[in-house]
DNA sequence: CGGACAAGCTGA
DNA sequence: CAGCTTGTCCGG
């Protein structure tokens, strides 16, 4: 190793893995540390085992012979338990910890191995493989950061190929078992590869690492380029606070570094074409898939029950091998049923439908008369969700067909694929379903219709997984069928085209009119002590405060820092307080 | 975070 | 005023 460090630290700094303690801490280096070789093994990003207060805590030594305040007697450190995060990384999850406004134990957890490492493995031979010859990828690597909109169903290995050509790389896929096909496949090829963070000491011992979100923060000695495979991914953003993006870690790690940064994807976000120069396919080979989605509506077409099942539909799904057919519900259930005795919840007054808009009581949708949530049979306080959505369709579809259909939920555990050919879902069927001949989107207006400021994006995603799981045979030419009430809506146009492009920049506009994430940044501000932080925050100029919404605030900046900058001024209030910086959802 | 210690509340 | 709860501070 070239960074190896033969003499031992008088003194370390410690950062405590206690995500509410943000201080940092020092510690002496015990005497017979500097000859039995321990000492040798602490550097920046180490983990030690200390004492704070009269407790054993871990923690990461930020910093080796701080200049210590010398009225404080320090305590000794009780042992060097892993190897760590390099110093790049410390500092990068210091720069994120800022950015977000999070913990930067939250984030060094994140950039350490699961189990402890005593020392880094010794580096092994790795096969060299060279830049494949197609253009589009040869000049994905000479300029950065870049991004490539590739076809849905588009193969994206020469970009891997690509990356590791040029020496240790960092790959970044969104799912776990792509981060497994991958990791097995460039074994195979004779690559020193490891997925993070199982195998995380091979990124220290001069490797590749391959993994998802978390990878951001990977070591990796000698880092030569990064890659992240499809980019419009939300699995990408970490969903508990610090709500950290990996596509955002990853351009400043390349920056930091000056390596090349390449980003893939069908449907580049309005962020990455912000930062990125975008490259792409000849038209034909987008539109080639694209074009293959069915638009119907379902209403001109002697639609049975609901409105969901026209006859052309019910004669693709009588013929299909294996179909996908998915009903997101939106929002919160419209209908409740007590959990103790299945009484629907109903209005005392009208005998209309109750809803719950909020924790502690129910409304009626009908007259609007407000309750608390108790059943007024048993008494009982527990309501569940009936899902009428999904449950009613399945049992529809299931007479209509005369067959049966399996409900696919997040929940529902292992899919038998014997039981049935037709499968019933929300988005979760497209995870959870590795192949399908026909994947139905029920109700896509419902996508389209949503509130979210994502939604066409979400709705384009949804469409990119249905693609791939009907072309994962490649013998058996599968069918994507989209049921709208308004085929006229632009994207149908712009998606038989094959014209990403534009509907990319329509998108990027709309942002921009918004001032939403890239061209402004948001915190969302929420919990209780949410009121009295934004008093705080009323004072400053240059950020703009919406809000109370249903409890929460939106704090708009025009960049990140500046509201990193702002944000970091407020002390917290001690009740509790969810702060999330551009979250996808709000 | 969790222990230490201080200040506040209650009960006979 | 003991005994217990609740709040605030601080750790190297």
């Amino acid at each position: 190793m070239t960074d190896a460090r033969k003499s031992t630290p008088k003194t370390v700094r410690v950062i405590p893995d206690l995500p509410a303690v943000a201080k940092e801490f020092d510690y002496l280096v015990p005497d017979t540390w500097a000859n039995n070789g321990v000492g040798e093994r602490l550097r920046i990003g180490s983990m030690v085992r200390t004492q704070l207060g009269n407790r054993s805590i871990g923690g990461w030594v930020s910093e080796l012979d701080p200049d210590t305040d010398p009225t404080i007697e320090l305590q000794p450190l009780r042992k060097v338990s892993s190897v760590g995060p390099s110093k790049e990384v410390v500092e990068l999850a210091r720069w994120a910890a800022i950015r977000w406004h999070g913990p930067i134990s939250r984030l060094l957890r994140t950039s350490s191995p699961s189990r402890m490492i005593k020392v880094v493995p010794p580096a092994r031979p790795s096969k060299f493989v060279e830049m494949p010859k197609t253009k589009i990828v040869v000049d994905a690597y000479r300029s950065t950061p870049t991004v490539v909109r590739v076809p849905p169903t588009g193969d994206r290995w020469p970009f891997i190929l690509g990356a590791v050509s040029m020496g240790n790389a960092l790959i970044l896929l969104p799912s776990a078992s792509e981060v497994l096909t991958v990791t097995s496949r460039l074994k195979r090829l004779g690559i020193h590869v490891g997925s993070y963070s199982k195998e995380w000491g091979v990124g220290p011992s001069s490797g590749t690492i391959v993994g998802n979100r978390s990878a951001a923060f990977a070591t990796v000695k000698d880092l030569a380029a990064i890659l992240m495979i499809d980019e419009h991914d939300e699995a990408y953003q970490e969903q508990t606070s610090p709500t950290w993006h990996a596509r955002a870690v990853l351009l400043e790690r390349a920056r930091r570094n000056e390596i090349p940064c390449v980003f893939v994807s069908p449907i580049p976000t309005p962020e990455i074409r912000h930062e990125a120069v975008t490259l792409s396919y000849p038209r034909d080979e987008e539109q080639k898939d694209w074009s293959k989605i069915q638009v119907t509506d379902p209403r001109k077409d002697g639609s049975a029950m609901g409105g969901l099942w026209p006859s052309s539909t019910v004669s693709d799904l009588r013929s299909a091998n294996r179909a996908v057919v998915i009903l997101n519900r939106t929002g919160r259930s419209r209908l409740l049923a007590c959990r103790a005795c299945e009484e629907l919840a109903v209005c005392t007054d009208c005998g209309g439908a109750m809803h719950q808009p909020n924790e502690n009581s129910l409304e009626c949708t009908r007259c609007s008369h407000t309750r608390p949530i108790v059943c007024s049979f048993c008494l009982s306080t527990s309501m569940k969700n009936l899902r009428l959505g999904v449950t009613r369709a399945v049992e529809e579809l299931q007479a209509l067909l005369n067959e049966p259909v399996i409900e696919v939920t997040k929940e529902s555990d292992v899919i038998d694929f014997h039981k049935s050919r037709i499968f019933l879902g929300t988005e979760a069927a497209l995870h959870r379903i590795d192949w399908a001949d026909l994947v139905l989107f029920a109700d896509f207006d419902q996508e389209l219709l949503a509130r979210r400021y994502r939604c066409e994006e979400q709705a384009m995603a949804q469409l990119i997984l249905a693609q791939r799981l009907v072309s994962s045979h490649k013998r058996v030419a599968g069918k994507v069928i989209v049921q709208s009430r308004q085929p006229n809506h632009p994207l149908f146009g712009l998606i038989a085209a094959g014209d990403i492009e534009t509907w990319a920049s329509v998108e990027s506009k709309r942002r921009q009119l918004l001032e939403y994430p890239p061209y402004g940044h948001i915190a969302l501000i929420s919990g209780e002590g949410a009121e009295e932080f934004i008093k705080g925050l009323n004072g400053i100029t240059n950020l703009q405060i919406l809000g109370p919404n249903e409890g929460a605030w939106l704090i708009r900046a025009s960049n990140p820092e500046e509201l990193a900058e702002a944000l970091s001024k407020i002390q917290r209030p001690k009740a509790r307080l969810r702060v999330a910086i551009d979250p996808c959802r709000f």
